[in-house]
DNA sequence: ATGGATGCAAACCATTTGCAGTGTA
DNA sequence: TACACTGCAAATGGTTTGCATCCAT
């Protein structure tokens, strides 16, 4: 659903190397090169996956650097991850409709119940990409004890 | 938010035995212990935290059997993952506001763009929890390609 | 030049699997 | 009783870390 212009590409490799530099980190030819395929990947790759793209232009990067990398960017807020944060399968005996609020520092997660957001209306166009099942509604933040504790970072 | 009754979680626990029980599997004490203590714990736990919380009735169970008990469970509907199916961790160089569609097939993740999405209004209940920083909707369900490949199951 | 970044290898941790013994249906 | 299930232990696979070397600043 939607292809990124060359120029929003450009646009996204753009902020991920400013946020590097403000970041005060060094931009070495790996980082470049890291930052580059995820921008030319769109499909939310994982680490092994950039690191085989990588590859190809930097033969001698090793994985640990690719993770290294990766959540750099994240830890400067280049980019994000799918899911929820620090991700082991987590399970819920809760099979009715409801929704989530995900805590970016502890990872908790609550459940969200709330008629209006069972309520909504998926766009049409998402039928080309397959049968949707089920729609859940994922909020992601800071929980009350960690915005105590940290005060919010 | 909302801590489901006691009914409730009878309900859910009946539930849980009669998938088992139309699956054609043994239910065992170590299968009726693990229903038990997901059931128990809305805290949406991950294997070793259900593990830890069996052990104290069966201090015999051992975490493989945790495990395939929870797959089981996931695999005739009983209970749900938190998260991208098949979870390793991936990531997204698309910082702007954006939805996505998972299969729960192949694990492939589509952007959907929506201002419809975009512009959802959240329960003010939610800011008991904390502070909401992103809003995403997650849509679940099978993909064309694998629709083709596997009819759909 | 120099301190942060890399590559290598080894460690780590969650999860999975093979197998012999066990208990449920 | 028979066969699925369990517990154990070992393997696996993704991710992280210690350390000597290297290179952007």
């Amino acid at each position: 659903m939607r292809v990124p212009t060359v120029a929003e590409r450009h646009r996204r490799l753009r902020g991920m190397t400013a946020a590097l530099r403000q970041a005060g980190v060094k931009l070495t030819r790996q980082r470049r090169a890291i930052c580059a395929e995820v921008v030319r990947n769109d499909a939310h790759p994982d680490a092994a996956t950039v690191f085989r793209g990588v590859r190809q232009r930097l033969p001698r990067v090793s994985l640990d650097t690719v993770y290294r990398a990766l959540w750099l960017l994240v830890d400067v807020g280049a980019i994000t991850t799918l899911g929820p944060p620090r991700a082991r399968v987590r399970f819920d005996a809760n099979l009715s409709l409801h929704h989530h609020f995900l805590c970016r520092i502890c990872g908790r997660a609550s459940d969200v119940y709330s008629a209006a957001l069972d309520a909504l209306t998926l766009p049409t166009r998402v039928k080309a990409l397959g049968r949707v099942e089920r729609t859940q509604v994922e909020m992601r933040g800071c929980c009350l004890q960690c915005l105590k504790t940290t005060r919010g970072r």
